[in-house]
DNA sequence: CGATATGTTGAGACCCGTCAATTAGGGTGG
DNA sequence: CCACCCTAATTGACGGGTCTCAACATATCG
């Protein structure tokens, strides 16, 4: 992969933090995801219509789920009304595990598209992490990962700017998409509206648009209606 | 606590998360920091000295501690080399329990002050947490708590302006600087340096400077060499 | 007293927000 | 198939928030 030598990369963020645990971890982790995922193939799959309602804002959330298909928003509004993204999920990734544990309530959840979700009831995932300590390990190495995540997305929120912000979320869904269906390598298409980025990052549509505007110039990206086409990932990961 | 009837709370912001939960779990989570405490306690404590370093960046955390007495600031360097203050730590705190589970290197800890840290080796917490399922649940709240404060954090970084991030961790050290000796309830002193402020925001020196001259010229805080008095809270919190 | 760290203030530039108008894509009903 | 509407994307002009660079004042420490 030839890149220029001055170009310096965001070794940290977007780094996926995954080492291998050198403490025999790992295996009581497969053990634990199992067990879980043991638990919700047991039931039968939701389907949610794109763009229903899957847990209302402020609602006591009592399942843990995990995204089978399709992709949903995690909205939550601000203090002063307006209304931010606060995350995107795609298959494989969870809903519920904080609620599970300190009955917090987050934000809505609403399906992009049309949605396939597994379940579990709290009562149960508890049920089942005191049966088997592996259990309860994974939900903490889930957590924790979360934990690491959300570091990584601090540091590029509070000190990066328009540029690197929409470069660290358009890699970060390139990358997770890209776990999932690895068929054709590039370009990835990432289905996030520019409205969206702009809600994710903090950022007016506008300025999401004149930034990447700039990428697409270079041939790093591609706009069509409704998303964006991942032409050069390692470009992204470039700094200037 | 008399207050303009427009003035709009961060309720969302800094909210105390902790809600009395129904299931049950409370008694178990009690349980557990309970029996992680006295594997603590069990141990000698480690006293480092102001300006002592207590984990280089980069370095494989061996240990889970709590601070007892004393404060430490976590620093992490951005791939433009720039560093950024990643969090303060504060009596109650802990440091690496993320290690423990994933493995991850996260930042530079260094002392503030003179510091007394109790420790238990990763080890040991996890043939505790093995060993009886209340502290691996503990372990889990514990970072369950930590992954909501960070999407509080999240929003404030990416949605606010220099008033708004700048109350918001004055707001943040308050609380938490409160809860540990709440004798003279106001005015609490929180130490930081207006460069330190900078470093965990984002923002530059001359500004965090600036937007603390605003508050100071309302009679919301007090500036002296080395940190700032929060004389009112309640108006730290009012937006505008 | 000197040295260093911290806080303060000003001028100018740049990044980004605001408001507005325009273009284009995609769905829906006729 | 076409007319229509709604959403998404684009672009420009302007203003404000924040950064940069700089100088200076002040507090603390040795």
């Amino acid at each position: 992969m030839p890149m220029p030598a001055e170009w310096q990369e965001y070794s940290y963020w977007n780094s996926d933090q995954s080492e291998p645990l050198e403490n025999g971890l790992s295996e009581h982790l497969r053990l634990g995801k199992l067990a879980l995922m043991a638990g919700m193939t047991a039931t039968t799959a939701r389907i949610f219509a794109a763009r229903s309602t899957i847990r209302k804002e402020g609602d006591l959330e009592t399942m843990v789920s995990e995204v089978v298909s399709g992709s949903a928003s995690c909205r939550c509004t601000l203090p002063d009304g307006r209304t931010m993204l606060a995350s995107i999920l795609l298959p494989g990734d969870m809903i519920g595990v904080s609620s599970l544990i300190d009955g917090s309530r987050s934000g809505s959840v609403e399906a992009r598209t049309q949605m396939s979700v597994r379940s579990l009831s709290h009562a149960e995932v508890l049920r089942l992490a005191a049966e088997k300590p592996d259990v309860a390990l994974w939900l903490l190495w889930h957590q924790t990962r979360e934990n690491n995540r959300s570091n990584e997305w601090m540091a590029v929120l509070s000190h990066g700017n328009a540029r690197e912000k929409i470069a660290f979320l358009l890699l970060d869904l390139y990358r997770r998409l890209q776990r999932e269906a690895h068929v054709g390598d590039v370009p990835v298409r990432v289905p996030l509206t520019q409205r969206e980025i702009g809600e994710r990052l903090g950022l007016t549509l506008p300025h999401v648009c004149r930034t990447v505007a700039l990428f697409r110039e270079r041939g790093i990206v591609e706009v069509f209606y409704g998303g964006i086409d991942i032409l050069s990932p390692h470009a992204l990961m470039a700094r200037t």
